[in-house]
RNA sequence: UGGGGCGUCGCCAAGCGGUAAGGCAACGGACUCUGACUCCGUCAUUCGGGUGUUCAAAUCACUUCGCCCCAGCCA
């Protein structure tokens, strides 16, 4: 006998690093060298969002902490919903992510052994072909409690099952006229176990395989088999799952595999406040065209988040520090805006821009200059930036109070303000038009304020604000959101009701024009999303934010 | 109503019989040429409720209440 070898077991950091490291000590991988091996397993039929990211980390972390493997595998086994484009798109999300697979697998790659295994069920007696059609299955599978009624098919022999299944995969009959169900039990509490079906007709190509397929297995039958084949030894999947872990032992059992057998172990899967979760609805959204695709900022993929510029590292961030259990949860969108501005505030650049702009002109100032900004200041070797100042400037309008509220720290008339890297200003006079609405800031500045100088000046400002120079401050274009503007193509709450569910986290605010401080004759573009607004603290923008914005979208 | 799960601070979440980590949010205060950041401080005598076992229970047992999932030829 083999002795048991002492394996170095990691700290567990949820309760399904728990059960591995129970398993690992119980010997139970000695056969497989201890190798842990786990998969990811999207369907190609749309793409990933936010919520998929916690089923890549769980499923990577573990790989990771276990020197394991990991698959990523397409679970296409219904080809009317499944494209190269989500391929595609899932791969690239990966990519964005940084999560490094071991090899891509088709669940489709595995149709010839999958069939063959079907047969073997028909032979050791373990399923049958059904004739009834799919409203009399439902019919004869019972209620929640009572039992269903045996099919009158389920009693065939071998030879009549195996002649009409190959009929079946010939082409001979039309789809839904036949399927072929695992015999198991129509009395069983759990209603998965009563017969279900694994096979069904459908003359449908498949993006992979074309027309060589007529029928196809179901997600109950060829799951668990395609973790099976690929030795996977963990199969973490969603809440929704546990009652599907009977029919998973089941089918891998009858199909005779050996020992190890993979492990289906669930977890709760990823809510976050205001914000859909369901490819079901993003689809939707995408083919109304409600938005302009799956890569639209407003939606919650993470071709969209992307766009909206939230960085890969935040969203892996939030979503280890939300955790893995068992209970269900929806975490407060709160969160990841945290972990987003985080991560901006440590590594994004900075730049100044304004929205709703209003003119301030320094009466008393000549000539022009370039003053010097940090690009940023938490990291002093990023270098610095320079712009230009001529003495008449936008500040944003908020900025400005003619009746300023308590403890206002921005400019009022005859208060004084500082412009962010430049001159402390005082404003003499409000300049408005016939309807009382503030159109001009006629200002006086101090020339001894200058930022940076050593003069000894009188005048304090007990606020800064943001400045974009008149002369050579630019017009931000909305690159995405432009076309959005011109046709006021907003999803209404209307159509979110319809569609159940409450769209204001990603249908939140709008573009709005801007103007922002020129960066190398390219203008930057700011968007008004989710996370600008996030970080609008006091009526004041975080610049580290739209600068970030900005980079996402020069691809 | 059958079966399967889950209930620890406003939102997540550690805890695994020895006397309630942490994050987000919130609230005070310091600092600040981003009202940001940073920093300091506050924030569960209590773990859905009840009853037992025990020297000792969020952790064990019993019971009760609440929520979620399952009756696709979707995954």
């Amino acid at each position: 006998m083999a002795e048991k070898e002492n394996i170095q077991l990691p700290e567990a950091s949820n309760f399904i690093e728990q059960i591995i490291n129970e398993e690992l000590a119980a010997g139970k991988f000695q056969s497989v060298g201890n190798k842990i091996h786990v998969r990811f397993p999207p369907e190609p039929n749309g793409y990933l969002h936010i919520g998929h990211v916690k089923a890549l980390l769980i499923n990577f972390g573990v790989k990771e902490k276990y020197h394991g493997e990991i698959n990523l595998r397409m679970d296409d086994t219904n080809p009317a919903k499944e494209s190269y484009e989500y391929v595609d798109a899932i791969v690239k999300s990966l990519e964005w992510l940084g999560l490094k697979y071991d090899r891509l697998v088709f669940a489709s790659d595995y149709y010839d052994k999958l069939y063959e295994i079907a047969e073997k069920y028909i032979m050791d007696g373990n399923a049958y072909v059904c004739d009834l059609s799919a409203e009399e299955i439902t019919a004869t599978r019972g209620t929640l409690t009572e039992p269903g009624t045996p099919s009158p098919y389920r009693e065939r022999s071998v030879e009549e099952n195996l002649k009409l299944f190959r009929e079946m995969k010939a082409g001979v009959y039309p789809d839904g006229a036949k399927v072929l169900r695992a015999k198991i039990d129509m009395s069983s509490p759990n209603i998965n176990m009563r017969d279900p079906v694994i096979y069904r007709i459908a003359h449908v190509p498949h993006y992979r395989q074309g027309d060589k397929w007529c029928i196809y297995p179901m997600y109950d039958f060829a799951h668990p088999i395609s973790d099976a084949i690929e030795g996977i030894t963990h199969s973490l999947c969603s809440l929704e799952f546990e009652n599907h872990r009977p029919l998973y032992d089941w089918v891998i059992e009858k199909a005779g595999f050996p020992a190890p057998v993979p492990r289906q172990i669930e977890f709760a899967r990823l809510n976050i406040t205001n914000t859909l979760m369901s490819k079901r609805y993003l689809k939707k959204l995408v083919d109304e065209g409600v938005v302009r695709g799956w890569d639209d900022p407003r939606m919650p993929t993470l071709a969209g988040l992307k766009n909206r510029g939230v960085p890969p590292e935040a969203l892996k961030k939030f979503v280890t520090d939300v955790g893995v259990a068992k209970a269900y949860a929806v975490v407060n969108a709160a969160q990841l805006d945290s972990c987003v501005r985080d991560y901006l505030n440590e590594n994004a650049g900075r730049a100044m821009a304004v929205v709703d702009p209003l003119k301030l002109t320094i009466t008393n100032y000549q000539g022009e200059e370039e003053l010097s900004f940090e690009i940023n200041p938490l990291k002093p070797e990023s270098g610095t930036r320079n712009i230009k100042f001529t003495g008449t400037v936008y500040i944003g309008r908020d900025d400005f109070a003619l009746v300023p509220p308590p403890k206002y720290k921005r400019l009022t008339v005859g208060g004084t303000v500082r412009l962010k890297g430049a001159y402390i200003v005082r404003c003499d006079e409000a300049v408005q038009d016939e309807n009382g609405n503030v159109t001009e800031l006629k200002c006086t500045y101090f020339p001894e304020s200058r930022s940076g100088s050593d003069l000894p000046c009188a005048v304090k400002a007990k606020g800064v604000i943001q400045w974009v120079d008149a002369k050579y401050g630019v017009d931000a274009e909305f690159r995405q959101y432009e076309q959005l503007l011109k046709d006021e193509q907003y999803p209404d709450q209307d159509y979110a009701e319809r569609l159940n569910y409450d769209s204001e986290h990603i249908f939140e605010g709008k573009a709005e024009p801007c103007l922002a401080e020129a960066e190398e004759d390219k203008p930057f573009q700011l968007l008004r999303t989710g996370y600008y607004k996030k970080c609008t603290q006091g009526g004041r923008l975080i610049l580290s934010e739209i600068v970030s914005l900005k980079d996402s979208f020069n691809k």
